[in-house]
Parts: structure tokens; C-alpha cells; sequence
DNA sequence: GTCAGTGCAAACCCTTTGCAGAAAG
DNA sequence: CTTTCTGCAAAGGGTTTGCACTGAC
């Protein structure tokens, strides 16, 4: 979907068009600090980065916007930790590592873990996506 | 790991032993609810099945005694949904659906999706293990 | 003027913590 | 006795909400 980083401005808003999200001044700051990067990042972080120079955008809209983005197929949500949520620009299907020691989230390159078929899907349901997410922990030096 | 449900009382001590937690009364009240049936439950939840008939155990211990069961491996803690953990008394590997509209969580069965080996871990890390979710949701009725 | 978007603060909810009392051996 | 657990209430932290204000057309 993206295929480079970081998106210009003028890039953003078309994206955010693409996708039926009004383009106003604060969710433009908001997606350029997302599509600045592939990157995982927290509500707070996005509050920090936006408002890194001067205070722009408030917190509530901070996480208005990022759960609009979300539905509005954005950026997606990870779900790793339960204190907190990530945001993942990169909406093309792919995994994650996440580092339960320091909190850290990598994605898995693509094509390097095979999935097979997914299982019968139970009565009435269809699928909205697949996370796969393999937990590390930093490995014990032994001195 | 469990190969019926539910477990006995003694059942629930025994494996409690094994996994080197001191099987103290709430300890064992909160167990034989987790080893009732296989099935995915917060804590909150918990919380309600064991104090159903009377009150028995605290709000404080429900959730000190989830936490040390899961991280003395008796238990597996499921993130799917920002809101809440929920605990799975199978813990043998398996993967999940998630119904995204009920909040439902089952399990998929096994070897009914084909993983394939593991990709390069991050530098200086191991593998704890790997959850799959297939998010779904209420099909469309389309009358 | 109208309506979507924003900001602030308060409210929420799940979870954790501090500490005193109870239980176990 | 000493150590481990438990319970209560309060605190914590991420997220959501209510409502008035702002801004774009």
C-alpha cells in the first residue's frame, strides 16, 4: 500500500482522501508523524511527536483521530500489550515480533513465515484479518 | 497438557504442585473455575464465577493469583481485545479466533492451520512463543 | 448559519499497589 | 514465630466522553 516512507504532505492528504478521512490541519500532523516511517507507535508517542515543537493537537484528539484512522483503514492497531495499543502504518498483511522484556515491535518480513489455509471460520462470521505475533524475550547472557 | 475437563479438585492441587504454586484455598477455588472447561476468561469473570454462590475471593487476589498462574505457566493469557486479558487454561499451542462484534474467543483447532518455520529472531532473543488470532466478524445478513 | 472537528477536563474501567490482618507450618 | 497470602481501599494509567468553542464552507 505504501511503498516508501516518509510520505510528503501533499501524499498524506491524498491517502487520507483515498480513504474518505476529511483532511483537516490536525489529522494531517497526526498522519505525517505515522507515515513519516514504518513504525510502531503508541497514542502517547504520537501525542509527543506531533507536539514535539509546539503543542498542536490535544490528547482527545489525538485519540479520536488514531481510532479513525483505524476504522477508516488508515493504519491498523496492534494489539500486543495489554497496557497500550500500537499503530502500524503498513496495512499490508505481515507479522510482528514483539520483545515482551523491552516492549519493542518489529515487523516480520514479509514471505518468511508460511501460513497455510485459514481453518473453517465459525458459523456466520468472515474474516477481517490475521495477526500473527511471536513473542521474544531477550535471550539470557550466559557469561 | 489438560487432557479433560473438568478437573477434579485433587487434579487442580496436583497440577498447581507441578508447576510449583502453593495451592492456598482462593488459589484453589480460582483453578477448578479456570479448569472447569476449556474456555477463555477475564478476569472480571473469574472474578464472578468463583464468588457465584458466596464471597469468597477478593477483587486484589483474583488478579495477583491470574498473574502468578500465568507466569508460573498454568494458565496463557490471550491479547485480542485492549480492554481486558483473558486467561485460557490450555496451554498447549493453539491458536484463536476473535469475534470482533461479540468479543467471543475459541479456539481454532489444531494443525487446522499449517505454520511454517520460524523466521531469523531479532538479534540477542528467543522464542516464547507464537500467537496466532483470526479476527472475524458477524457476516453481513444480506436478506 | 450550519455542521464537522477540536480541546479541555472529568469520567471510566481494568489493573496494580500499599499495607495491615489472617493463615500456614 | 516467621513467612506467605489475602483483602480492602486507594492509586494508576491508558482511553473515552460531554460539552462548549472553533473553523471551514
Amino acid at each position: 500500500m505504501i511503498d516508501k516512507y516518509p510520505l510528503s504532505r501533499a501524499e498524506v492528504i491524498d491517502l487520507m482522501r483515498q480513504k474518505g478521512v476529511n483532511p483537516t490541519q490536525q489529522r494531517v500532523e497526526i498522519a505525517q508523524v505515522l507515515f513519516s516511517e514504518p513504525q510502531h507507535v503508541s497514542a502517547e508517542q504520537v501525542m509527543s511527536l506531533v507536539n514535539k515543537q509546539r503543542a498542536i493537537v490535544s490528547k482527545a484528539t489525538v485519540y479520536n483521530t488514531l481510532g479513525l484512522f483505524a476504522r477508516k483503514g488508515l493504519v491498523r492497531e496492534v494489539i500486543v500489550d495489554p497496557t497500550k495499543v500500537f499503530y502500524d502504518p503498513t496495512t499490508a498483511p505481515h507479522h510482528h515480533f514483539y520483545n515482551i522484556d523491552t516492549g519493542e515491535l518489529w515487523d516480520v518480513e514479509q514471505n518468511s513465515l508460511m501460513l497455510g489455509d485459514l481453518p473453517p471460520l465459525p458459523e456466520g462470521t468472515k474474516a477481517e484479518g490475521i495477526d500473527v505475533v511471536i513473542r521474544v524475550s531477550n535471550s539470557a547472557v550466559t557469561p
